[in-house]
DNA sequence: CGAGAAATTAACCCGTTGGATAAATACTGT
DNA sequence: ACAGTATTTATCCAACGGGTTAATTTCTCG
């Protein structure tokens, strides 16, 4: 909850003085602090005056740029699957060999939710919600994942190619790649309890990498060579992971 | 949240004439109607009052028989925990085929989270909190998972016998096969929105127990006879499923 | 049977919280 | 410079929700 960065510092220090107008720059304000509220806290958990204190606004500000607390928590959930759709968009599996390529789209998967922890968190409170607000979000719903095309797409390939043994239906395995990286992310506080080690080690954190990868491509190729000892893939794994 | 079981039934229909005494049957039906509650709605969306009046119950119940809110919630949890344990204990894959003892394994845990849905949540709940009541409870920490060793073993047997090509940490295989179900199942109502079908409908469910089979045992065995196309590895699923 | 203990009920308390109102202040175009 | 509008502040409030108090009823056992 604390404040990163310095231009949100430099506008708290203004408006302390004497405040000024921003209303796109208090909009964003609000959202991200909303976002943190609803991740950490869940719909029903969350705060309103604790997300315009977060956000160095008024409660009346949010109810001006946003709405209620609902609106504000669609708005945010919509902006979340934006996020990891746009990300998703950038990545280019085509010119990778099919095994690299669903190397990739795992190591992606992972990183970004190693990345963007509150994405998990507002699934799991939609979830809760059963999807109610989802349901109403022509928005969401409008914004297809391109992975199940570009799955299919590496799929196809790898078969032709003789790289993989079998064809995969590519909604299956979008969940499963996602499964396998969001439940061992969005549980790792109670793993961790029961099995009494902190699994966001970045030791830890690796080993999963090489495993998820090592299933999944072991599956896929029937090529299982060390991949699941201590091999770590390393040749396999993106630039994206070298961060911590 | 409607009464199911004839003995409530029955317990509410006595009461409503002239109340009697039922210390255990009443903080049954208090654990009962807070595990749904908290299921349903997380720690923090939960409702002391309707908890009460689902449990047939005054608000002063709760905290005779129990204690607050918290108190509640974490008997809930560890009644969840300590179920699962047993059933678990229940499971017996000596005498199975490694390959037979990993799709028992797979099956099982498939239909566990199927019939218990409130366990997903829970979980999910009490992630959200940061499993801060779990590491508070040394019932639950002391509760060890018997699947780790029975992998171990089956992991162990199935390498010698030549069934399985390569060693896997048992830790990351149950967290892998959980995942694969669970991700599945607790976020099945954000992705049937997202894919615009229903992933609970009695095929998609049987063709997702498949394909988790499928991928997991394709990974260790390196044969993927079939597996991955409409084969529903009928012969390796138990009697569990049939009840739907 | 009757008195004390256990279980249950009904009523109330009070801080919190989402949301609303109205007044004040900064900005904009003319 | 000023009228009008956009933005922000300062209060307020009614409903809600967790928790408590005290009285009432049922059970038990000497």
């Amino acid at each position: 909850m604390h404040r990163h960065h310095r231009a949100i510092d430099l506008a708290k220090a203004k408006r302390i003085l004497k405040w000024q107008r921003d209303p796109e720059g208090m909009r964003l304000r609000i959202l991200e602090a909303a976002k943190q509220e609803f991740a950490a806290h869940g719909l029903a958990g969350a705060r309103v005056d604790r997300i315009a204190a977060n956000a160095d606004a008024n409660k009346r500000m949010l109810y001006y740029h946003v709405g209620n607390k609902e609106d504000l928590y669609l708005e945010v959930l919509e902006g979340a699957y934006e996020k990891i759709r746009a990300e998703e968009r950038t990545l280019d599996l085509e010119h990778l060999d099919p095994p690299e390529a669903i190397a990739r789209l795992i190591d992606f998967t992972w990183n970004y939710f190693l990345r963007n922890p509150e994405f998990l968190a507002l699934l799991n409170t939609e979830n809760l919600a059963k999807a109610k607000h989802l349901k109403r979000s022509t928005k969401v719903k409008s914004m297809h994942s391109p992975f199940v095309e570009m799955i299919r797409a590496v799929v196809t390939r790898g078969v032709e190619s003789g790289d993989f043994r079998a064809a995969v239906d590519p909604v299956q395995l979008y969940i499963s790649i996602a499964g396998l990286a969001f439940f061992y992310l969005s549980n790792s506080a109670t793993l961790s309890v029961i099995f009494g080690r902190d699994l966001l080690r970045k030791d830890a954190r690796d080993e999963r990498l090489a495993h998820m990868t090592a299933l999944v491509l072991a599956a896929l190729t029937g090529n299982s060579t060390d991949v699941f000892g201590k091999g770590r893939m390393s040749a396999l794994l993106s630039a994206e992971q070298q961060a911590n």
